[in-house]
DNA sequence: CTTGACCTTGGACATGACTCCAAAGTGTAG
DNA sequence: CTACACTTTGGAGTCATGTCCAAGGTCAAG
């Protein structure tokens, strides 16, 4: 809808990076080239805000800039089922399964032990708070 | 129990971890400077092996090698409750539950996609993938 | 027309976390 | 005694992900 285009430091500020960050995702292939003034001023769109957006959601949910390159890479191959999509996404999940057990089992241990610590408020908590990081395996 | 000592060779198999990593980690504060052979060769026992394990299981978790070697510092400061660890404990607690939040909001809608899509096996999944990270915010 | 805030480029630098290397010593199996 | 696999060190290199800089161009306000 709101189709007015931004230079490089409005989109900066709108996605919260910075202009240099938005040059080296060009740069690395994560952003498409986009249009420039006659002066050679680079020109966004809100696709381009929503991009930015993408990666940054994508690296916050443990994707790397290689990962992100690659899913996008796939969007508009369009048509075919792209058994290669359904299988990252397994592999996605998987992961992410793996690590969600994790790290719940981490914060419920952390959950508990906190409030106990704070009940008895004396004794060596550093200590406990290693092996519970130890134990969580 | 296991009481041999271990070269540094072995200690690296059994946590598998290379041993320049372990001399890395001990360059780095991570891990303590373990007795030697006669000949200068590091020496480690099964602390050691654990405190590794630590290393690699407190990294899994999210923990940066900083926060690690802060979180390490901490043990063995013994008797005195220390206020810091329990604020410590509060913040990794946040951030846990904060991560966890969103892993799961994304691992949720992966999962119901990845049925449908294995159902319908046509059509442009892949935007589909992308929509679904950008959705998950 | 000047000033100041923007933009351009290419390239250097930073950080975290390893990873590898060369040259040399050690330990042991055959 | 000879292979051969192991170890030592200091230092360099790598990879991902930015971040900064200098020299210069652009543009709108005063």
């Amino acid at each position: 809808m709101n189709e007015k285009p931004l230079l490089i430091g409005r989109l900066a500020k709108l996605s919260g990076v910075k202009p240099d960050t938005i040059r080296f995702y060009e740069r690395s292939g994560l952003l498409p080239k986009p249009s420039r003034t006659a002066s050679g001023y680079r020109l966004y769109d809100d696709a381009a805000f929503k991009q930015v957006r993408f990666i940054r959601k994508a690296q916050s949910l443990g994707f790397s800039l290689d990962e992100i390159r690659r899913i996008m890479s796939l969007r508009g191959q369009g048509k075919e089922t792209c058994h290669c999509v359904i299988s990252m996404a397994k592999t996605t999940l998987a992961e992410t399964e793996t690590k969600l057990k994790e790290l719940r089992k981490f914060k419920d241990t952390l959950a508990t032990n906190l409030t106990r610590w704070k009940r008895k408020r004396r004794g060596p908590i550093a200590a406990e708070f290693c092996a519970l990081i130890e134990a969580s395996s």
